[in-house]
DNA sequence: TACGCTTATGTTAGCGATAAAGATCGCCTT
DNA sequence: AAGGCGATCTTTATCGCTAACATAAGCGTA
């Protein structure tokens, strides 16, 4: 491709000299002897056009090295192939899972996702979402069902397929995909009482805008609760290597409790932590002590016991939200709206749960 | 903001009848009385605009629910907040490092990162660039100096401040920032050697196409071989869980050639697989065997033991990095380029390899 | 031969914003 | 009182592309 124009060296220190202006649609237009619209019509393969010009025009397309401008091509057609995600975080292995499925479904259409990170912080998310919106987007999806009211009226306004991924548990604008983490939290708890548990400490993090950590937290301690059970013991971390953290909490709270016979961690990292600090202490897992996580992270087939812990689904969800988008778009008309999906999490006992 | 226009529950299954057509300028400029181009001044901070007027649109822009449309603006204005960044992959732990010292940078400018992924696919990579470049943004920051003659092509073609990340053993198309991948491999290999282990053998990926791992392996065993060294021993991966690749991994080399004294990972995750492994089954590390890996991931901390390893410097690389776009789309001049930063990352010796 | 029909291409009129230059108005200066 | 000036706003002309309609040429057929 256009080899031949650039193979001079980078001067060390200045940017090649390139006073042409960006190319158009009428440098190729000109270079190939047809109309702007003939270009525009083989560039996107719309409408008849005969094979000798399309190729016609695609050489000197490639020639000239010419990328089309979306920015005019959406602004004139009034269609953005771009997809709205926000997250709020890409450091924890679950979203990048999201976005895996995301993009797998996403990149059977001619939609492309775009990627917001609101840090957990509402403000962020506010003003991440009105910028993305500013580039009018196909559909948009985001994490979670707790909004500013502002960030909900965007939503709402936008006109656009909404999905609100990874939780149910909630009033949503538009569609939503996920799980019930306050059920997962309930379920949890019903295994480790099934499995003959009573003294159980919970271990998690000092977010309070982690709405699904909080909501597994409450249907955990209400299952309880309803056994007559309460949660012995706690301990929060921030910041930090969670799997580190795993481990002082783990010692903290062991520590201060003695007599637990349970950890619930609020997700696998940190329960790994534990795990290995269980095990350096000789502690006998899931005999003297149980442990379990959330999420399901791939990570944990790699440790010497395998962590109890709770698929979320993540990969799925990110699919499902992708294909209800990936449709909406397709059929323009004002069709669906207001899909629910609900996924069904399942435990996975590993090693560290004992049965009976 | 506008909460009073939504308050409305939204229906079960169909969108909200919303038949008014996407806001522009010129709704808010009828609901304020004054022109567009006053409302366009209001809302971008410019120009002069009376206390009063500037409220009188606020207002009315909020009372509607305006979102400005970005890309009207973009085309006329011929500027575009966005910066382009291209990266192999999201689920590896050490991009979304380099994205966090991207974006620390980026939050201080009105610029924006977008993120696209490719696998480790040059195709795919070419695409992507292709994609983005289509939205002419400011800038583009891409891992690595490898990239297709096209794609090569399309960056020195798009007359913007491109900086290619992660790795500075090449030739950059403009600016670069990062680590010589093949001094990070004869750095590590010299303090092997001088910590007096002999038999050494290599675990890394299958992936031909991570040419940052290929260069570690190459530049290490070329520091093997100054000392008439070869590595005694190899195994690849490719797919499934790091963590649990490792411990495999390591049991068959062990298993094959029983008289290595040293593994160096390619990366931390397979290393600390490797290190489990060693530590369930009793081996003396760094007594017996020494391991290493590569990255300074925080993982690593959480270790019953501390993996000795080399810190990638990625915040550090992302920051500097997305420092060059912003300075220069600031200073519109055609000013810099070619701005070259090799940043030296430091071995941490951790517990896993004997010091004498 | 003229008519309709298909296929291939060109023309015109925006899309929704912004840059740049022009218009208003009150107020000060000399 | 005429001119000048700054502050505030408006007008006009794009930006690069595409939808929708218009045109032209070729061909079979009544």
């Amino acid at each position: 491709m256009f080899k031949d124009a650039f193979v001079t060296e980078t001067p060390p220190v200045k940017t090649p000299a390139r006073n042409r202006r960006p190319l158009t649609l009428r440098d190729v237009s000109e270079a190939s002897g047809v109309s702007e619209m003939t270009v525009s019509r083989v560039l996107r393969n719309r409408g008849d056009v005969s094979q000798a010009t399309r190729e016609r025009v695609l050489e000197a397309s490639k020639e000239l090295g010419y990328v089309p401008n979306k920015i005019a091509g959406a602004l004139a057609s009034q269609r953005v192939n771009l997809v709205a995600v926000i997250i709020p975080s890409l450091s924890n292995m679950v979203f990048p899972e999201v976005m895996t499925g995301i993009n797998e479904v996403l990149d059977e259409t001619p939609l492309q996702p775009v990627v917001g990170v609101t840090n957990y912080n509402p403000e962020r998310e506010e003003k991440v979402l009105y910028e993305m919106l500013s580039w009018r987007p196909s559909g948009v999806i985001i994490a979670g069902l707790e909004h500013s009211d502002a960030a909900k009226a965007m939503l709402k306004a936008a006109g656009i397929p909404v999905v609100e991924i990874m939780d149910t548990d909630g009033q949503a604008v538009d569609a939503c995909v996920g799980i019930s983490h306050r059920r997962a939290g309930r379920k949890m708890a019903q295994a480790i009482l099934k499995a003959g548990y009573r003294n159980i400490g919970f271990l998690g993090t000092k977010m309070p805008l982690d709405h699904r950590a909080r909501k597994r937290f409450e249907g955990f301690t209400e299952a309880l609760a309803k056994e007559g059970i309460e949660i012995a013991d706690r301990e929060f971390y921030e910041g930090g290597s969670a799997l580190a953290k795993g481990r002082e909490m783990t010692e903290a709270i062991l520590k201060r409790t003695p007599e637990l016979d349970f950890l619930y961690y609020s997700n696998d990292m940190i329960g790994a932590g534990g795990l290995l600090f269980c095990l350096d202490q000789g502690i006998s897992v899931p005999g003297q002590i149980g442990l379990a996580g959330f999420n399901g992270v791939e990570l944990l087939d790699g440790l010497p016991r395998q962590l109890a812990t709770m698929d979320a689904c993540r990969a799925e969800i990110g699919r499902a939200a992708a294909r209800i988008i990936a449709e909406r778009s397709a059929e323009d008309g004002e069709s669906g709206g207001g899909e629910r999906i609900e996924l069904t999490p399942k435990i996975q006992p590993g090693d560290t749960l004992r049965r009976r």
